[in-house]
DNA sequence: TGTTAGCACTCTATGTTGCTGAGTGCTAAT
DNA sequence: ATTAGCACTCAGCAACATAGAGTGCTAACA
């Protein structure tokens, strides 16, 4: 692993170089460009060491070097330097998140927009996954003669509704009595501290209401279970078709088809390491072999400390490593912040 | 724009080898596989008249002929016969629907997901526009010592709900009477019939709590000022990159460019002409000039008999418009159904 | 008068060839 | 250890040739 002081700046030259320019790197190039001081020979020299221990590889005879899977791995663990945002990008990014949304949804779809914007690749970002909660409040309102409203309300600040059909003999009143009943009896209860007992106690209370408590009891019951899925946000899948290496048809279409399938992409997303803060995955590193030729970076983004979504840059192993850590990182400040307002109210 | 017999079966003919091949079609080709009992010669005169009319044309000289715009146009107007859904087709999206889903941007992203698969082309739905309703019910409900959630209902069977910063002092039992009270004032009431003398009155009532009041209005005047806005579900973008006309990745990018907009989709979606049925538009007469070669057929779905949003395909103008009409319709009457059901309960 | 066979003509697509230039690796001189 | 010099390799491009699909026109035919 060791690599002496020339070797590196040679190793870093082409990484940069190659990221900039799409075009393999020659060694005069680098020699002009680059000044290291030292003649195209010597720069060859190093090359075809560098090309030995697999940092570098050669398309063809003669053309020049382009970074291996493991020259840019080596790049960004030892070579490159974050490349702290520009004022204008840090004010955007406070800027965009300061806007008041409505939903968390909303909140994501901004995210997205602005990453891909930022760095001009594919941006992934999955709505935060807010772990089953206990339940809070039940309501039933009544909405026409025979249709009724029933609303579950969990105290990590999601709600679930449902319109269900009721006798028309039921008032707006027996309503009320029935949502006081079950909020007296099961508030601050998770699913498995619901017990059997408790329930025939409820159903003995409200015998006359049966039809409707089940109705009741039933959301409850899925709210209870749910964990809300995964949404994910995509955007800036058209900034990929700029990039040279998508010019050829075929791999924007595996590109495109993963891009289509939800799962996938979560599972690219959720599996990441385990250290919180920003990971880079470069080629193979992504697990799925669909993804050739493409680099991620994703940090986890969290509430209260918790981390319960990620956000993630899909770009080609040719990304602008530097800048993007740094775009994501911020982001990930920005949007867990954010999140805290949202489900939390604006706090202090 | 009489048009005799056998130049109507040679249009045709060009129209779908063409629709079935990408290629542009020969005369040779159309006598042997159209089998209309006369030479290639004969054919060649009668498609120097279709050309001389503007029906079909010849992208070089040494080259079978393509449809027009035009030729398209009288094609669907005049020649195509619709081509009715396989049993197992009806079947597939019959039960498609018929799955349970938790909410309305399910259905939606379910009903797109079915229509990309069943025409490979890409399909574009927009969520139902439900007009702002009127105010049916507002709820605090404590959610912690010093926040609370307000819930807002609306007779159409939406709702909203937000978080608030509230004092302390305020117990569960102080927020049930400003439900109450606001219940007992306001129901029913749209934004322009609520009175400042109304308003003045509440207050007055619960001028106690003038604060949470304050938040709680605000939530609701939101509420009923909302139309909710469009969303956009988009799919199968991928099927496009089948198709040979977008081999060209120039073509892939306008066309990423524009689906990444979802302000134009909606433009697209909703300029749609009167007819309340499926409508078909051609190359240009999609507005757009940014989307060339494309065709989209679209119809409106609807809830309870009034038209609240779109659904579509698009596709290139060489799309299989006999199939992907009936697809649309069966989708419409099917997406109408399924949304009534969401939203007023499985009914009868 | 409408239909058809025959034929010359056009033009794309495909393949072949040869050249150019970028870039290398090696060797010998510094 | 570095470098100048040189022979060698190979992708990319342009120029050219060829094949084949399809046409339009003319003249013969029913």
């Amino acid at each position: 692993m060791k690599m002496d002081d020339r070797k590196q700046k040679v190793l870093m030259a082409i990484v940069q170089d190659f990221i900039a320019t799409a075009e393999p790197v020659g060694s005069r190039t680098i020699a002009k460009k680059y000044r290291l001081g030292v003649s195209p020979a010597t720069i060859r020299n190093e090359m075809a060491d560098l090309e030995e221990q697999g940092y570098i590889e050669q398309p063809h005879t003669s053309a020049g070097r382009i970074p291996s899977q493991q020259g840019y791995r080596y790049y960004v663990d030892y070579l490159m330097q974050r490349k702290e945002l520009s004022a204008e990008q840090e004010d955007l990014i406070r800027r965009q998140f300061e806007k008041k949304v409505r939903d968390v949804g909303q909140v994501i779809q901004k995210a997205g927009q602005l990453l891909s914007h930022l760095t001009q690749y594919a941006s992934i970002i999955m709505s935060p996954q807010i772990g089953a909660g206990s339940f809070k409040h039940i309501q039933l309102i009544s909405m026409r003669p025979s249709q009724a409203m029933v609303i579950v309300v969990m105290d990590n600040g999601t709600l679930h509704h449902r319109v269900i059909e009721v006798p028309e003999s039921i008032t707006s009143a027996d309503m009320e009595t029935i949502s006081g009943v079950l909020n007296a009896k099961l508030q601050g209860l998770t699913i498995e501290s619901i017990k059997v007992t408790l329930l025939k106690e409820i159903y003995l209370e409200l015998a006359r209401h049966k039809h409707i408590l089940d109705l009741a009891m039933d959301l409850l019951q899925e709210s209870l279970m749910l964990r809300n899925e995964d949404k994910i946000y995509l955007g800036g899948v058209f900034n990929m078709l700029n990039q040279p290496e998508f010019h050829n048809i075929e791999k924007v279409k595996t590109l495109l088809s993963i891009i289509e399938q939800e799962k996938m992409l979560c599972e690219l997303l959720s599996n990441q390491g385990d250290t919180g803060g920003v990971t880079v995955r470069i080629g193979d590193e992504i697990k799925h072999r669909e993804i050739k030729e493409c680099s991620m970076i994703t940090a986890p983004y969290s509430i209260c400390g918790k981390q319960v979504g990620s956000i993630g840059v899909l770009g080609p192993t040719r990304m602008e490593y530097a800048k993007v850590v740094s775009i994501v990182e911020s982001m990930t400040r920005n949007l867990s912040r954010a999140m805290e307002r949202m489900i939390f109210g604006p706090g202090k």
